[in-house]
RNA sequence: GGAUCGGUAGUUCAGUUGGUUAGAAUGCCGCCCUGUCACGGCGGAGGUCGCGGGUUCGAGUCCCGUCCGGUCCGCCA
């Protein structure tokens, strides 16, 4: 036997136990005579204590940082105890010890603050998930994962495994393909997500279905994306669009509740994705604090009257106005506001400048446009924007999608900065009625916003019928009736992230075949592609629907983290590498003569 | 595909206008120390300044290229 105990749980109440711990060697600490020497396992932390005739038997086997240690002993009351650490009121007075493994010194130190930086970490990650601090990451995910379970059981879920090796479907995301060996010349794709299986899941009958699974895209990654990445995929036949976001603001209110003892969150808002352009210039914004979007001016029509007639060309030659009122920000320097210009005019902003109003504490106002206009019409101006005392009003005018777009960025980009983005306030928001189709200008077609099996609103099914898909005038495509159809879709949002989303599903063989056309995909492509399903469609399909969670993303949020990759126990860097086992790498000869696959690498 | 920041001791970083032998902290090694828990004291080892080229009497420092890493834009139905 090992162990008797973890180093984790002996307290004052174990004292005079004889007791073996076996764990890893955080620190040394000798006197000379004695010496104490932390052990660590996954539990915590416990002092051992090594006397004379022990401490010369360590020097002889030389233990170090990391070593793996078996020790018995008595559970002694400490003479000095350590309220950090809840073990801290005992130390075991060692009798006997083994080394069960030596260790290399590690490369950084095994600490919550460690001296590593991201690069070696992620190079010796197992040493990292040694660490306190992304081991209670890792637990945070698996307590999430049980919540998820837990009351999706409850609710009549079934969990059914789908598989990883399918077809490749250039829809979308870009597939990561499996050669077949049996089938020289043919490949598989891992699946972007479950998505049609879960749908035929459905047409069998498994009318609650879900999974916690893996999905792949190769897409460039990012802080909060990785090449794989998991999903919490859900499916329900017989429902209504209110149906699913009941039972899915419920499963989140219970991960809250279960994992961060949060239970604030009965009041889930909903907002139409138009209302969020408007108001916030993003269709996933964070609503835990204000500063709305002032609309001055949309697509070429001013919709504040004191924009008529000033002179100021930037504002008259502009397609969209927008602007929003930063609190407590009217002290600004100059240095302040030069430095937020630059801020938009960087490339990944683009914009060509920003205009500004300092709503004085004293009641005056002074803008960056004082030449074009007067006291009264910059009051008029602040009212527009729902300005108050003390607030600096930044307008950005331009393209409208672009503007609109740079606005929502500067309002999160302040908020930031001001503290307004609390990380422990937790705010969920349900997102609507999102348009069905997006204009692709390098195809000159339409794409599918969310996927090509999301059913249009009810009322707008006609539009799709009736219309003819094509799109003569590229330059006025939002003119085209497909623009205005909207989707049966929904996002959830937490605190500007999108940690969900998902839709009612076609399930009728004409309507789906419609909007495989309504894509540009013809009736054989259609047929080749996604035949399995159209076919299924003819055998009593379900009306359904479902959503699916980005997982790691909502790990990352609950745990106060932008960045997924601390949630995941083997994480791959940001070109799509594994550092650790380095991975991808070139394959045998032999093993691509059997793929019978010859490269052609260029460089 | 593009923008941007970084690469100097095992690790995290500093390094002035281009100028003597490239520093600090921590880690590591040795000696001392019976109550530490960021232990302490003394001593020591440790560097192809990512790589290649250029400018210069002289390059860690300036220029060009390249590789690696971070962040972002495009992309991610």
């Amino acid at each position: 036997m090992y162990r008797t105990h973890t180093c984790g749980e002996l307290r004052i109440t174990d004292i005079g136990k004889e007791i073996t711990l076996a764990g890893w060697v955080q620190t040394i600490r000798k006197f000379g005579s004695i010496t104490f020497v932390d052990l660590r396992d996954r539990y915590g932390i416990t002092q051992l204590l090594f006397n004379e005739k022990l401490t010369q038997q360590m020097d002889a086997s030389a233990i170090g940082r990391e070593f793996v240690l078996a020790a018995k002993g008595k559970a002694n009351e400490r003479s000095n105890k350590n309220p950090n650490i809840p073990t801290g009121d005992i130390e075991i007075l060692v009798s006997e010890f083994t080394v069960l493994n030596k260790s290399a010194v590690p490369p950084f130190t095994i600490q919550d603050e460690t001296d590593g930086g991201d690069d070696i970490r992620m190079k010796y990650r197992f040493l990292d998930l040694r660490r306190n601090a992304v081991k209670k990451n890792i637990e945070l995910r698996y307590a999430v994962n049980r919540a998820t379970r837990n009351y999706l059981h409850q609710q009549n879920f079934i969990d059914i495994e789908t598989p990883f090796l399918i077809k490749s479907t250039p829809e979308g995301a870009r597939d990561f393909v499996v050669p077949s060996r049996m089938n020289p010349g043919e490949f598989y794709a891992l699946p972007q997500s479950p998505q049609t299986f879960k749908q035929l899941l459905m047409v069998s009958g498994y009318d609650r279905y879900y999974q916690i699974v893996k999905c792949f895209r190769d897409e460039d990654l990012r802080a909060d994306r990785q090449p794989e990445f998991t999903q919490i995929d859900c499916e329900m036949a017989f429902v209504e669009q209110e149906d699913i976001l009941q039972m899915f603001e419920g499963l989140v209110k219970f991960i809250f509740k279960e994992v961060k003892g949060i239970d604030y969150l009965e009041k889930v808002e909903r907002m139409t994705w138009e209302e969020a352009m408007w108001n916030y210039g993003n269709d996933k914004p964070d609503i835990r604090f204000g500063m709305k979007v002032a609309n001055l001016k949309v697509e070429g029509e001013n919709k504040f009257e004191g924009l008529n007639d000033t002179g100021f060309a930037v504002f008259s030659n502009a397609e969209t106005i927008v602007a929003i009122a930063v609190p407590g920000c009217s002290d600004y320097s100059r240095k302040q506001t030069d430095e937020l210009i630059d801020w938009v005019k960087r490339p990944q902003i683009g914009m060509g400048g920003l205009a500004f109003i300092k709503v004085n504490t004293d009641g005056t106002l002074k803008s960056s446009f004082d030449k074009f206009f007067n006291e009264e019409q910059l009051k008029a101006f602040a009212e527009f924007c729902k300005a108050k005392s003390g607030d600096l009003i930044l307008i950005l005018a331009g393209k409208e999608e672009r503007t609109r777009k740079a606005i929502s960025d500067l309002r999160l980009y302040l908020a930031e900065r001001l503290g307004f983005r609390r990380p422990e306030e937790f705010r969920l928001l349900w997102v609507t009625d999102f348009p069905l189709f997006e204009y692709d200008e390098e195809g000159n077609r339409w794409v599918a916003r969310h996927h090509p099996f999301t059913s249009p609103k009810p009322e707008d099914i006609a539009i799709m019928i009736n219309n003819n898909p094509s799109i003569e005038d590229a330059e006025k495509y939002l003119e085209h009736p497909y623009a205005k159809i909207k989707a049966n879709a929904y996002d959830m949002v937490l605190n500007g992230n999108e940690i969900g989303g998902g839709s009612i599903r076609i399930f009728q063989r004409e309507l789906q075949e419609k909007m495989f056309a309504a894509l540009g995909m013809s009736k054989e492509e259609a047929q080749h592609k996604f035949g399995f399903l159209l076919g299924a469609f003819e055998y009593g399909a379900p009306p359904h629907g479902g959503i699916a969670f980005g997982f790691d993303r909502l790990c990352a949020i609950i745990g106060g983290s932008e960045t997924i990759r601390d949630f995941i126990a083997f994480p791959k860097n940001n070109s799509g590498r594994d550092v650790m086992i380095d991975a991808p790498s070139a394959i045998d000869e032999k093993q691509l003569e059997e793929l019978q696959i010859k490269l052609d690498v260029q460089d």
